[in-house]
DNA sequence: TGTACATCAGTGAACGCGCGTTCACTGATGTAC
DNA sequence: TGTACATCAGTGAACGCGCGTTCACTGATGTAC
């Protein structure tokens, strides 16, 4: 248990009338920057996230009915955020190859400057936004703009055999899956991210294995 | 808030004078059997574990000191259960590519049996057992099986320029991916896993796509 | 063979904490007349 | 131009809950003599 600085509330000036939403965007700042730093999901509560804002607890309910109301709302502005971050990266590649590697690195590098929001996008609690229509949850552009990048490196590559968007899946199954483990396992020899990064593009882009039925 | 069915304990024999670490193994048993149908990783504490047990809170610190000692054991426990399934698994396949494929297979099913063990087993909360030195961290023997099984693989694929370590923490980190992107998200037109896992293993084959040091 | 005693395996009762949530209230500000 | 009033943006005070943790106690059982 973390023992808490008492009840010192920043005395926050109270909106004007008619803009007691900005309260709502306080509210999301603040349980980003709670995101930021949180080692559990847990810390981010109604109370932390009010106590961050500087309000009173009860004046969360004012904007949401839940913590998980709000979390939505971050999500979709994290996710936002991570697209135009893809998109600037890839914007100067030289060709459709680069411009894959350069996608991959910058989703990477996103996970790995903000941990815990990155966490907090792909995590339990966020569940609810993905009892939704699938094409409506938050990541779908970031998946849409992966996928254009992934049929653009497979033609490149000479690799007409594949399905794009079951090739995207895939790819963003092993970029998750290098960020998570490595995050959770820091102590595990890894090879260098850079290394793992570029086996996996290289892994990626060539022509598969037969495999045989038996085997 | 889940509400509790009051405090209604099974009244649990006491153990005999010199039996009393069975009360240790009873605390490890019913937090197993609350991560199999947790949701989240704070349903497992110190309260629930005792009362899944049918023992009084304060009995835990005859066993252990706080949570996370108690979920240590319970990860050496699982990862020795789980490698037991993929040896068994493995045991009767052709050729290695083939024993490659079950254990990939067989790690998968693992995890789709038991979700939330296997979330348990390389979540947050685990982390404090990372701390140790790597090569005595509960997962490592399984790592050194799959590497083994990865080298076989490999050279009867005729690929004789990899690295094992390194080829087999990427897979792992493919396998992994796949497992946790598709039970956090649902809802998502996943590829059949069927799929997914053999690709997954005809593009880990295969030769790497040549690329350029500029791409 | 009997009995005093030490030890073992727990429990009873209670604490303070942070949490979500409710209900009644306040005080500034815009608006109708 | 002044004033009554409605509305808005919150807060004060309090609730019950499950949690981790502490401290003093209990009652069975093995052991020494």
């Amino acid at each position: 248990m973390v023992s808490q600085v008492s009840e010192q509330r920043l005395t926050r000036a109270r909106n004007r009338r008619g803009e007691g939403t900005k309260l709502r965007s306080e509210l999301i700042e603040a349980a980003r920057r709670l995101l930021t730093t949180a080692e559990h999901e847990s810390e981010v509560s109604i109370r932390a996230v009010t106590r961050a804002a500087g309000t009173a607890p009860q004046s969360f309910y004012l904007q949401f009915a839940n913590i998980e109301e709000l979390l939505q709302e971050v999500y979709a502005l994290e996710f936002q955020l991570q697209r135009e971050a893809l998109l600037a990266a890839t914007a100067d590649a030289s060709d459709p190859i680069a411009a894959l590697r350069a996608l991959c690195r910058a989703y990477y590098d996103y996970a790995q400057q903000y941990p815990g929001r990155y966490r907090a996008m792909t995590a339990v609690r966020g569940r609810a936004h993905d009892a939704l229509d699938p094409a409506q949850f938050p990541g779908m552009p970031i998946f849409a703009l992966t996928v254009t990048a992934v049929d653009a490196a497979l033609a490149a590559a000479g690799r007409h055999d594949t399905n794009p968007h079951t090739a995207t899946a895939s790819l963003w199954a092993w970029l998750h899956g290098i960020i998570v483990l490595r995050a959770d396992r820091p102590a595990f020899p890894w090879p260098p991210a850079d290394d793992m990064l570029d086996g996996m593009i290289a892994h990626f882009l060539a022509a598969p294995y037969p495999l045989l039925p038996s085997q």
